[in-house]
DNA sequence: TTGAAAGCGATACCAC
DNA sequence: GTGGTATCGCTTTCAA
């Protein structure tokens, strides 16, 4: 194993090693690893052997330095929803990478722990960031004076022009909401997430608004945490609440519900949809498993990470474009977890 | 939002900009910023003044290039394992994190994918790699040549001194493989993961070289590709191929195992345990579900990450440290997929 | 088309 | 403790 150390008495090799080689100017070959760049057929081959032969990568490192571009991205989200919805994760990257942008990954316990984070993010000269978490204003004010594109993805900011990418979560858990009032329940429950995520509380506030427009007179929240249980654990608060159980409940997100409905089944003994409807809001993997399927609304997650990485590269090349908020409608999925009115299969 | 570039007529802000601001030489400003340098209070209290009224950080990439550490590490992990166990990629990112370090996301589509993208890595000059997808021996060649520290999770290399952090899979595959015998389980059907999976591979010839150890007779092997539908397209191909239903099938992972759960109860009629035993592996969310009691192994996911972690940052510190391999025994699960003799339940 | 030389923004080492 | 200066490895003018 001592061979590695005597193989390579350089660590680095730089392009001035490629160079001497290959007898040539060092800009010579920085000007043959650069794409559109004029070189002689010649003097790209002598320069490619030679390069080949000390197994020379350019220094990205370097490259960033002088060019001020790092073909970094920022992906600012939080472990729960890396943990509980990774299609998001996965999809951000997936279309960074065929763009050639690699993502750095910072992941929050807390959404609200991005304070701390900011800072660190921007040291590194990402070329932009794409973030799943809450940010405050001051936080925006910071992020623009540095001049780094990003993008919110999944939350919005009211009164501020900012890139966003969103599932219309008020759209989606109203008819959520159309579908359950139409089907004649009449005590609602609502399982929101953590109190300082705002995906939790757009859908929250969204079916709470659409359940009073439609004059619902019994509705109880509680909070979860966006985990598993916490749907179980929901339900049993609404129970202890209402004095009963309720007719529907109204999970934040896919998670929670189907911990819900599993208690609903296993623990209390309810039937589900006969005595209990369970409806829920992202379209994850479980959601469909046969044990479940979930009545829900499927965030259109393959758009959403294509536009958000589309928007962030755009304002890297171009940073006077203006802001954009895009909006995508969730797909209602009719699954059988819930009573519904048979039109209301939209 | 003109006011944007208005308000900052210079884009980056230097250390040359604090040192001219605060009176100093650019050296004190550097000094400032590290950790352990020797500074008066007085100085220290004047740079860092003018660096927060000028909104100054320092620039990562400049520093990296100079101190020749990025401070950054590759994570390359195939985007099923991304997806089906999010938590190792949560994992590996808390605590990198926690030690300062940043992790650069590369996510494989397929597993053999990673001959394209290595090339990319070293790149970036990360300080080191966690590689969850198999390596060949000039990959591993390649990677040393440039002496980049790296860590292997759940797979090794035999013959080869590489650093490993393992779950112990056939250990795992034996003890459910024991359970099930002891159970009584004569018909046993396994559904692999992806031919391009060392995962896999270690899990299916782990089962079934215990199974043949101790006599089983009557094994049949299909393909899968991790995903939970193919857990439900594997029983029916079991169940053509032994022309009835096996008593036992053990699944690669756990995903799978709950579409096979799922399909065996809703498709085929069977009742789980008693007509049917399923095992997984790997102690995922849903397996824990209350639909589901998976019997499965656990795989200790924050040791391991925690694990591969220190070995690497270790060995960026001290690039003569020898290669070690470390595995983890699992954490045999008994749920209630599986009929076990009473005994079994360690 | 090619080569020489000037940076990019830090750190590190050296005198003082 | 502080300030000057070389340096990291590349891209990018600018002449030739």
């Amino acid at each position: 194993m001592a061979s590695t150390t005597a193989e390579s008495p350089r660590q680095r090799v730089t392009s001035y090693d490629v160079a001497r080689l290959a007898g040539v100017s060092q800009s010579a070959v920085s000007r043959c690893f650069k794409p559109g760049a004029s070189v002689s057929r010649k003097m790209r081959a002598r320069v490619m052997k030679a390069a080949e032969q000390l197994g020379y990568q350019p220094n990205a490192i370097a490259r960033s330095l002088i060019s001020g571009r790092s073909n970094t991205a920022a992906v600012v989200i939080s472990s729960n929803t890396a943990l509980y919805f990774p299609e998001i994760l996965v999809g951000l990257n997936r279309n960074l990478a065929q763009r050639g942008v690699r993502a750095l990954l910072f992941t929050l316990e807390q959404e609200s722990d991005i304070d701390r984070l900011l800072d660190q993010v921007l040291q590194y000269q990402v070329d932009g960031m794409i973030v799943a978490a809450r940010l405050s204003a001051p936080q925006i004010d910071a992020i623009e004076r540095r001049a780094v594109p990003f993008v919110l993805y999944n939350r919005s900011f009211r009164d501020r022009q900012v890139n966003a990418v969103c599932c219309d979560q008020s759209e989606g858990e109203r008819w959520l909401v159309d579908a359950l009032i139409e089907a004649g329940h009449q005590r609602f429950g609502i399982i929101s997430g953590p109190g300082d995520s705002s995906v939790s509380m757009e859908r929250t506030e969204g079916a709470l608004a659409r359940l009073r427009e439609l004059g619902a007179k019994h509705i109880s929240v509680v909070e979860g945490d966006f985990g598993y249980h916490s749907g179980g654990t929901g339900l049993k608060k609404l129970r202890d609440r209402i004095g009963a159980h309720p007719d529907a409940v109204i999970c934040a997100n896919d998670t929670m519900a189907l911990g819900c409905l599993d208690a609903a089944r296993h623990e209390y003994g309810l039937a589900v949809p006969e005595d209990l409807s369970v409806v829920g809001f992202d379209g994850v993997g479980p959601a469909r498993w046969t044990s479940y399927n979930l009545t829900t609304v499927r965030q259109p997650v393959s758009r959403m990470t294509e536009a958000a990485v589309s928007m962030i590269l755009e304002r890297v090349d171009n940073p006077q474009l203006q802001p954009e908020k895009r909006f995508f409608s969730g797909e209602m999925i009719p699954g059988n977890s819930a009573r519904l009115a048979p039109a209301a299969a939209r």
